[in-house]
RNA sequence: GCGGGUGUAGCUCAGUGGUAGAGCGUCACGUUGCCAACGUGAAUGUCGUCGGUUCAAGUCCGAUCACCCGCUCCA
């Protein structure tokens, strides 16, 4: 009989969020004053260990493209970086279509979920409603009568599939029995066709009065209400609708928007990518889920443009990329997967679209997105050129046919673009989650498993105890460290309390290694390294130590 | 937005209308010779906030804020 492999006990969020709260990775935002929804703080260690996953993009994807990986063209990708403000032209936020659907007032369908644009209700129940059309045909035509019996057959069948919600299908004979009532009361004034598709929304009209129905289910559509994804300000003193501006949603339309400056100033040549990392803000209906659903929060986005020919397999090489980058910072295994967009979940531009996405407690057994790999075909670009009158085409001088003098004759288009789009928060909480790890053998149960690249602390220095020249010795060991990784994370030395304690505060913040000065040191100048996984510990020598963090250090691709 | 739950020390939590508590952590001193060791001591609270009932509220009532869970949503 084998003893099958134990399985790891699922992870807590309230103990992920405690430990959080008690090492100082994320602290919520205003606590002192009673918090507020939707924003969160990073603590030391949190702000460090951001800033490394934040690197780590930055290095991997700005400074040393794909770890020097060649794309589809076989050529080495090519990205520049820029720097946009958070708050743009108003009108760029008209072109990109943030502005347009969530601005106005929204009403809710509590049936099937949707919003719908309150002033565009009655144009979308005419031209786009299923169940409407279906059921106008039961009426007879010009003068509208009403068909009793028809209309209660409708109902029974048809009805019951496109429109399930509806009260003339929930409840036929009480619906119609108080559109008779209205009919046969004001003969004079019969009901226009808005009237009496109210009539059929309302399933008790003394109490509610009556019902807009939702255009895709029936269902009585809730108040309307103001929903705004868009933190909203005004530049300048005059605090008035001509002077409003937002706080972006996205980082991305920065990138669109200098897009033709970029070409026009920096040498780059088709395909080529922009990279931009900063902050945005969505207001969000329901932050939820600690850091990860957060009303501010910081993007790491890509834009590459190329050529339409090539878009799909620019789109796979990314797409691949990017889940390999992930995995090469801990999220290996099962707890990350890469998935396809279906046809029916892509934006009505997007040719292709996967998504990263990792297996968060709060998630369990589901997933939450990291990172989105979208194929944009040229929306973007486009919208900006129809919108600001200012051609955003790309010449490209390795397209056309071959001329005599060897040369080609060039093709303008406008470049299709594959967006790689990160959340840096829900990466750190995703760094935290995986990290995190609970073994209630060990004599420090809680411990985060860093890749030592992300790690906030990098590297511990002991002396066993706190005298006969061990201190000393731990003075010079952190010196060295310190100069050589110091700009790369903290190296912590502690001869305070037992070593015990030291190991487990180290630990619990995830430094990978600690190095304890002993008795032997000072005879043959080893030490021991200590390893946070396993707790094992073996003997090196003083002189490799810097190698060897240098070496977990350097790790990637 | 709806429903359920929670809120007391840095963390985890006890607390019966009548003096604000424990464990862990933190800090100091001593001891200590590789895993939250031991001993002694110390600091830490407007009991989420506001209001009400009461002689008296952490405790009962109301409101509000925040967080968690489930639905919903995420252009």
């Amino acid at each position: 009989m084998t003893t099958p492999a134990p399985t790891p006990a699922p992870k807590s969020m309230d103990d992920i969020m405690a430990l959080c709260k008690r090492r100082g990775f994320v602290y919520q935002a205003s606590e002192i004053y009673g918090g507020i929804n939707g924003f969160w703080d990073y603590g030391p260690l949190g702000t460090l260990l951001k800033k490394n996953l934040r690197d780590a993009w930055w290095n991997d994807v700005v400074m040393f493209p794909c770890w020097g990986r060649k794309g589809p063209t076989d050529e080495r990708v090519s990205i520049v970086p820029v720097d946009t403000c958070i708050i743009q032209n108003p009108r760029v936020w008209v072109a990109s279509g943030h502005a347009a659907g969530f601005a106005d007032p929204m009403r809710k369908c509590p049936g099937c979920g949707h919003f719908v644009r309150a002033d565009h209700l009655w144009d979308i129940l005419a031209t786009q409603s299923e169940w409407l059309s279906s059921l106008l045909q039961e009426f007879t035509p010009i003068t509208g009568e009403i068909d009793t019996p028809r209309l209660i057959k409708w109902a029974r069948g048809r009805g019951k599939r496109v429109a399930p919600h509806l009260a003339l299908v929930k409840q036929p004979e009480v619906v119609l029995s108080f559109l008779a009532t209205r009919v046969n009361g004001q003969p004079d004034a019969p009901p226009d066709l808005q009237e009496i598709v109210r009539y059929i929304a309302t399933a008790q009209l003394h109490a509610t009065g009556l019902q807009d129905p939702c255009p895709r289910c029936g269902a009585p559509l809730g108040k309307p209400s103001a929903f705004k994804l868009m933190f909203e300000s005004w530049a300048g003193v005059v605090q008035d609708d001509d002077h409003r501006v937002y706080l972006r949603p996205e980082t991305a339309q920065g990138i669109f928007v200098q897009f033709k400056n970029v070409v026009d100033t920096t040498r780059v040549r088709a395909p080529f990518g922009i990279a931009q990392t900063g902050k945005s803000f969505r207001n969000e209906v329901t932050p939820r889920n600690f850091t990860f659903r957060s009303r501010e929060f910081e993007q790491m986005e890509i834009e590459f443009f190329c050529h339409e020919s090539e878009a799909m397999a620019w789109y796979a090489f990314w797409r691949d990329w990017r889940m390999e980058w992930w995995k090469s910072l801990g999220l290996a295994g099962d707890n990350l997967i890469l998935r396809e967009h279906e046809k029916d979940e892509l934006a009505h531009y997007s040719k292709a679209t996967s998504d990263i996405e990792y297996c968060f407690p709060f998630t369990s057994p589901g997933f939450g997105e990291l990172e989105g790999v979208a194929y944009r075909g040229n929306f973007d670009l486009t919208q900006h050129q129809q919108h600001s009158g200012v051609k955003l085409d790309y010449f490209d001088t390795d397209r056309g046919e071959l001329l005599p003098n060897g040369s080609r004759k060039g093709e303008r288009y406008i470049p299709h673009v594959i967006e790689p789009s990160a959340g840096l928060d829900r990466g750190v909480l995703a760094l935290l989650c995986e990290a995190y790890t609970k073994d209630d053998s060990r004599p420090s149960p809680e411990f985060m498993k860093f890749h030592p690249r992300v790690a906030p602390i990098k590297a511990a220095v002991f002396p066993l105890v706190n005298k006969d020249g061990m201190p000393e010795v731990a003075d010079r060991l952190h010196a060295d460290l310190s100069r050589a990784f110091g700009r790369q994370g903290l190296i912590e030395t502690d001869a305070k309390q037992s070593i015990g304690k030291r190991y487990a505060r180290m630990d619990e913040a995830g430094c990978p290694f600690c190095f304890t000065i002993d008795g032997e040191t000072l005879k043959d100048q080893t030490v021991t390294l200590r390893d946070r996984d396993t707790g094992a510990q073996q003997r090196v020598g003083i002189d490799k130590v810097v190698g060897l963090v240098g070496d977990a250090l350097s790790t990637s691709g």
